[in-house]
DNA sequence: TGATAAATTGACCACCTGGTCAATAGTGCT
DNA sequence: AGCACTATTGACCAGGTGGTCAATTTATCA
């Protein structure tokens, strides 16, 4: 009675997992407010009804969404974090691009959904999540400096929470215009590794 | 006839004014899908017959805004690259950051209208307009850097396109950081000076 | 002043939104 | 089979949207 989410998850698997997609790509396509519980309700093939009574509210069922994506990525991140753990800054950070790169790739529309929340407008508790997201990043952009700072690799005397923030800036701009060339332009003319490259450059130079 | 922005043109000066910051007021306030029309035409004091005699449609209107918000933009930046043409690269950089802060003090709205043009959703012609700002970009930060690899401020042998890329990413977001700030949180926490210190030192080292 | 033309109005349209709830279908138990 | 209980449905609601256009006000000129 006091969690209602509990109503959805005591659903049968396969219809849970068609309501989830249904969402994820409504979600993915169009921001918090334009997106439709019309269409994920057709997309998923229940009634209104049934949908409003697994979420209360288009809010609640959008952060439950959000939250399942933001699940995904942790898992990602914490394993490429722990799998280079030994390797130097430079090593590190390219495996960290690719990881985001590889994410990308699988998950396109979690991908989506998340720039469009980092980015753009007006889903709900945007600001709680957006301050949640950034301790995140400061976190785990955070160890990854102060690692490569204690092994004398960068300079000792950096300001962390800038150099957080330049990097966290470069990366999440990175993967966004990614995104953005593999959903729609030419993916030839991209070269991956050279953008890969000129990265983790002006990051060991930029911050040593 | 042809073009019937004219019709809005003709309106007295007052009148076309009132009806402008009525626009510019609610695209910063809401992004595209969500601004209303209704209440622009109440802000503006007009009904809503004559704003869509004056613009045919909210997508017209909005070029109309967004043109407009550019305009201004162009010039600002066109005035301190004329203004520190002769500056070693990390003095001209720091103006630049320095003026894009100033700009956003003096016209937050319409760094608003940017920000949401920029970094989100669904405006219209969104594709178009993007690829315009980018080879804006290009041009005005690639110009910069041509400036200093030229003076031998910056290693000769960089990759322009990745130089560019990456300097508009740490500057668009710090300033969007900076924006944000400004609007809500304490201000007070927030030392610009060091920030662009900071901007400055990781690109004179990262891209020499 | 009166007639003609141009500008302005706001009631109205079809459509879509998130959300509700009485009615119906389905399930399990005796 | 009959009963009770729950899950599901979809017509329906109030409110908002961008956009229209006949009717009215305002300006122009003889």
């Amino acid at each position: 009675m006091i969690s209602n989410t509990n109503k959805f998850k005591q659903l049968a698997e396969e219809k849970q997992s068609r309501i989830v997609n249904a969402c994820i790509s409504e979600f993915a396509e169009n921001d918090y407010e334009t997106a439709s519980m019309n269409t994920v309700v057709n997309q998923a093939g229940i009634s209104k009804g049934s949908l409003f009574n697994y979420f209360q509210s288009k809010s609640i069922l959008y952060n439950h969404i959000y939250k399942l994506a933001l699940r995904e990525v942790k898992t990602y991140l914490r394993k490429v974090r722990d799998e280079t753990a030994q390797l130097p800054f430079n090593e590190r950070l390219s495996k960290i691009v690719d990881s985001g790169v590889q994410f990308i790739g699988e998950h396109p529309r979690l991908a989506r959904i998340y720039f469009r929340l980092v980015y753009s407008g007006d889903s709900p508790n945007r600001e709680k999540i957006v301050t949640e997201l950034q301790a995140m990043s400061e976190e785990y952009l955070g160890n990854i400096i102060q690692d490569a700072m204690d092994r004398n690799e960068l300079d000792p005397n950096l300001d962390k929470t800038q150099s957080v923030f330049f990097l966290d800036a470069v990366l999440n701009r990175f993967l966004k215009e990614y995104h953005e060339v593999m959903n729609q332009r030419s993916q030839d003319t991209f070269d991956k590794e050279e953008w890969i490259k000129g990265i983790t450059k002006l990051f060991t130079k930029g911050l040593s």
